[in-house]
DNA sequence: CCCGTATTAGTAATAATTATCATTTATATA
DNA sequence: TATATAAATGATAATTATTACTAATACGGG
């Protein structure tokens, strides 16, 4: 994989966040230090570095995939109020692959899981509109 | 909700599988008895008979919404090889909703949970591959 | 049975993503 | 350091999935 500037300053801006954000979002951000950059490079690239385990491409509620720029297995929660994604302590894990192993009959390589609440954001706005 | 005839054959022929089908694939199913509905006819209803929770709408891997007909909670394995989704047993239950609350500072509402593997028939493709 | 309104079929529009292709550029090697 | 070459880019077109629009139709209460 070439290092490209595209791909460097994508990586780095991603990096920088902890926003999850979608494609055209990530767009939007890179264009501001490569203001020629076009959506399909941006669109390309964040598909090939999530292929290499450098970010993670996350299939989560939503008609748009979001991006996330720490690699390393962690889970979601989602607001279903302002609709942002939050990243769950790390040192949390749901060991349920070996269960459904045993209950099913399938080969379990691992597992998709988001947690679905309120932010504390909202939960405070609710409260300030009460 | 009027129970038209093309929302009742949708729901029908959506109960009679366990294959999960996309919009686009319920649309091929109800054809064969309602040969002139449309496809947006089976998309509004799709959403409608979702949010009236006689059926589920599915957001999982893969750019297509999915439909189960069963709207009892319940989780999903998705095999990686044949993209074949199939039910867990009722019985198994994940009870992780209250350890993320404890952890995070959201209000935890619910969770999705996908388990992801090779599903029996795809193992089996592959021994014989060997 | 008739009326009012939700629903439909057909079509157009939108949104998100992917493909195409001539030009440019990163990098291995001479 | 210059050069060759294959990978990557920018611009644009195409595709895929879904939603919106609208005149005509049909469900179901009275």
């Amino acid at each position: 994989m070439r290092m490209t500037r595209q791909r460097k300053v994508i990586l780095e801006e991603l990096r920088k966040v902890d926003t999850h954000p979608s494609a055209d979002e990530v767009y939007d951000m890179v264009r501001r230090r490569l203001p020629r950059i076009s959506l399909g490079t941006v669109y390309r690239n964040l598909e090939i570095l999530s292929q290499n385990g450098r970010i993670q491409k996350l299939e989560i509620g939503g008609t748009q995939k979001r991006f996330d720029g720490n690699p390393a297995n962690h889970y979601h929660l989602r607001c279903l109020h302002c609709d942002r994604v939050v990243d769950t302590p790390a040192d949390i894990d749901v060991a349920v692959d070996h269960d459904f192993e045993n209950a099913t009959n399938f080969k379990i390589t691992g597992h998709r899981l988001e947690l679905i609440g309120i932010c504390p954001h909202c939960l405070h706005q609710e409260k300030l509109e009460k």
